[in-house]
DNA sequence: TTGTATGCGTTATCAA
DNA sequence: TTGATAACGCATACAA
């Protein structure tokens, strides 16, 4: 005898009890256009109520569409991150969508319900913070996501993209001990990102490297803007024995040192030096063009994008984080400690 | 009798040349998925060769997508363009799709089919050097077009937005002068732009409204590159009467000021004050904070979105060309004269 | 009316 | 085989 103890949920039972044909549910869970409102609503109703599940992968047609979800897009990656996705997604005949929810629940929605709408076929999110069950909405989508985080917030129970925070912040600090630099300051961000915390550590390895102690007077905590910066520096100046080079987590308040030491009197580098991190467009351009820790946000934004179109197509991701390196680019914000003496032109 | 000289060119004739149903040629006529790829095609063919044109106005359908164009994704601009777009867009409801072509055909016929697939709604270019027949096309497929247009290239025969870049050019020239500079420097764009001969006559206006000549000597013809500017303070400051200001064309030669006027050992403001144009964040976080032409590229993009929406709702769009204008923000870039004796250390 | 768009079933097809 | 999607036509619902 067959036991009916689980009577396979298949899309044919779900038509019937909806009362509509079989095709006219495959066209609901595909997110077609032509059903009608009342009838999809309905089949969805049905289809979470059965616990309905996919028997093989996603439908095999190719990705049309994919999108991109920010909190924010005046946030400095923002481009760089739009430009590496834009790119790996063009490439493979995919459309980016890109979008900013301001972290508001009612935005939030009304970007779910268009990517319904149209039937995206893979999510990127940048906006870290995220509401969590916006996850599971996706999920019941059927929506493959990934996270591109160069924020470094824990990871989800989805693919994560990042970069090596701790390794860029040694690298920079090395550079600076390399150069001769005994007192260097650190403007750190905002503490609870995992990020921030990584190059600090990363600034206490490159210390330990080279023989040189830890002094807690020698860190400023920044929020990462631009500000920020300028009154670390002013701080960091102001100490009775100051540094003569400051490593700032991010190149926005990288700047800010700038400005700080100018309205300081000082220039840059001759008096100190100032590394950054992100090597944003705003730090090759600042002048004396800034010496950072490039953070390959367009290549992550590729690999982000190859990753989702991959999950499109059925495979399944076997890491749960990806690091991407970065590397130091050295221009001309540092120098030697031994010229500084000469450059100055008075005492 | 009917004369049969204009057989009425139907979706049912098409239909029946092609040998499918009436249902079938609408659906390829707005985009629906469900065609076989050798079908449509055959259908698109036939559309064209008999030059249907669409009866009463667009289907009734709210919009769910419009498609944002740049050349390049690398422009400074462009986050602010995609930041208003977007906005825009999505308090409509509408999603935003961000496309970069890199000025290659092939780019923008990979971007036009899935374009056509996906139906968007409407099109905002922002590349204004584009191939003319891109346009036919872009008409052909029926979907509205609008420019955005900060470079100022002629218009096309599609509604066009930019900004008022004489007025700029006037209003950063009086401040200068009003600051009581007498030699003031003009850091050109590139010549066949309108945007940069409209700076110009701009910059002109405003040394004849304080009645001071027009020296050739004093214009230097950039390319809009941080390096052409960092060259052309480096040509000004070795005249034999160097200017106590500059005025670049935009932001970024603005920057390469700066770097020239470091270069030379000098200082901004205090031996010389330095006017942008288009109020970039680079700009903002610049040391000194530059004074700059604001261009509002954020409004610029949310009048495209809102213009191309009315499109898509049937609407005819009234006047082809629309300025939003400029206004100048001061910052710590500009200085007066007078006080320049005072700063300087030495002589 | 006539022209066009929508909703959904039928039939064929395809993957496991 | 069976579960699911693809392609297209019929009937109908609208708009001019």
């Amino acid at each position: 005898m067959s036991d009916d103890q689980s009577p396979a949920v298949t899309i044919a039972s779900i038509a019937a009890a909806a009362g509509v044909s079989v095709p006219t549910v495959s066209r609901v869970l595909n997110g077609r256009s032509d059903v009608a409102p009342q009838t999809r609503q309905r089949v969805e109703q049905l289809l979470r109520d059965h616990g309905y599940q996919r028997r093989g992968g996603r439908p095999r047609g190719r990705a049309r569409l994919v999108d991109l979800v920010f909190n924010d897009l005046d946030s400095p990656w923002a481009v760089e991150i739009i430009r590496g996705v834009e790119d790996a997604a063009h490439a493979a005949g995919v459309g980016t969508v890109v979008t900013a929810i301001h972290r508001r629940a009612s935005a939030a929605r009304a970007w779910l319900d268009n990517l319904a709408a149209r039937a995206s076929d893979g999510v990127i999110l940048v906006t870290s913070d995220l509401d969590p069950d916006l996850h599971s909405e996706l999920r019941s989508l059927h929506v493959p996501a990934v996270v591109v985080d160069p924020a470094g917030v824990p990871a989800l129970d989805v693919p994560t993209i990042g970069a090596t925070n701790w390794a860029g912040g040694l690298s920079a600090t090395e550079h600076l001990t390399g150069l001769g630099h005994r007192r260097i300051g650190f403007v750190a961000g905002i503490p609870t990102l995992w990020s921030s915390r990584a190059r600090l550590d990363g600034y206490r390895a490159g210390l330990e490297t080279a023989g040189l102690p830890f002094d807690p007077e020698l860190v400023v905590e920044g929020d990462f803007g631009y500000e920020s910066g300028a009154r670390a520096a002013h701080r960091l100046l102001g100490l009775a024995e100051p540094p003569t080079a400051v490593f700032a987590a991010n190149d926005q308040m990288a700047l800010g040192v700038y400005e700080g030491v100018r309205r300081s009197g000082m220039r840059v580098p001759d008096d100190v030096s100032v590394v950054g991190f992100d090597d944003l467009p705003e730090g090759r351009w600042s002048s004396p063009p800034l010496t950072t820790v490039h953070q390959p946000l367009a290549e992550m934004g590729g690999l982000a994008a190859r990753t989702v179109l991959r999950m499109v197509d059925g495979e399944t991701i076997e890491s749960p984080r990806l690091e991407l390196s970065t590397r130091l680019v050295v221009r001309d914000s540092t120098a030697p400690t031994q010229l500084r003496p000469v450059s100055r032109v008075g005492s």
